[in-house]
DNA sequence: CTGCCCCTGTAA
DNA sequence: TTACAGGGGCAG
């Protein structure tokens, strides 16, 4: 499910649910789940305390909370974070969150991959810091952006993915970024041309934006749940397909362990 | 850079 | 049975 437009409307979906309610328990029906610290420790620390605020940084998922302390949380593949009733126990639920008036916020992940973690607000505030720029924001500049590609000589599509230059694309948004770019994701991203990467620039934040309208829309439908968004992709998950541009069938290659889609007709 | 690991579910 | 999955940390 997640990269940064799942990421940002879980957010903003959770938010007005659970912000200024107490947190009265944290249950960890999976201890590995939470770390570095312990499950009861976790538990503990955010026990009592009143959400503040929920928010996005990257994939990452922040609920400040009062006293001073943040709840991190990451989906990785699989993980879901949503506002329900008490929840049934279902085998994928991993934690939950205690709220008032029989409300909770409910941590489900079929792989137990994703990661969730408590801290002193500063101390987390440190960790994201070490995140690159928010592709949505004022921070992400063409310049910025430019002057990092030309500094580096990972593979095109790996240097979009790997959260320092930019953050927020992963496998799907990275590929479809690429192909409106016309960029060929093997291609080391210095030697693609300043406008190419301006090209890019633009592609990453339009790519990002049609998908947050799109699985916005998707999650409006109550009840109803879809593996993927509505946000229609040109290559991803298309090997063997016609490319919607030119027609030139598409392409899977392994990239970091990872698939990449790509047509090599018309991304050079 | 590649490979391995963390985990489980689902499709080929 | 194997491959693969919208992520990421780490070792070599």
């Amino acid at each position: 499910m997640p990269e940064l437009p799942e990421v940002e409307v879980t957010c903003r979906r959770l938010a007005p649910q659970v912000t200024g309610k107490r947190i009265r328990a944290a249950h960890v029906l999976r201890a590995g789940t939470i770390a570095p610290q312990t499950a009861a420790g976790f538990a503990q620390a955010v026990s009592g305390r009143t959400i503040r605020a929920v928010r996005r940084r990257g994939k990452n998922i922040i609920l400040d909370l009062s006293g001073g302390y943040a709840v991190r949380i990451h989906l990785r593949m699989t993980g879901e974070l949503f506002a329900s009733e008490i929840p049934d126990i279902t085998p994928a639920v991993r934690v939950w969150f205690e709220l008032g008036g029989r409300r909770a916020i409910v941590f489900r992940d079929s792989r137990a991959l994703g990661r969730i973690s408590v801290g002193l607000a500063r101390d987390v505030e440190k960790q994201l810091d070490a995140l690159g720029p928010e592709p949505l924001s004022s921070a992400f500049t063409a310049a910025r952006f430019l002057e990092q590609a030309r500094a580096s000589r990972m593979p095109s599509k790996l240097f979009l993915m790997d959260q320092t230059h930019v953050v927020g694309l992963g496998n799907i948004y990275a590929a479809e970024s690429l192909w409106r770019a016309r960029i060929d994701p093997r291609k080391p991203v210095l030697r693609n041309s300043p406008s190419k990467i301006a090209e890019l620039y633009r592609a990453i934040r339009d790519v990002l934006r049609d998908a947050i309208k799109s699985v916005t829309l998707e999650y409006k439908r109550p009840g109803k749940y879809r593996e993927t968004s509505s946000f229609t992709h040109g290559v991803y998950g298309k090997e063997g397909e016609g490319c919607p541009r030119c027609g030139h069938r598409i392409r899977r290659i392994v990239q970091g362990g990872r698939s990449t889609y790509f047509c090599p007709n018309c991304q050079k």
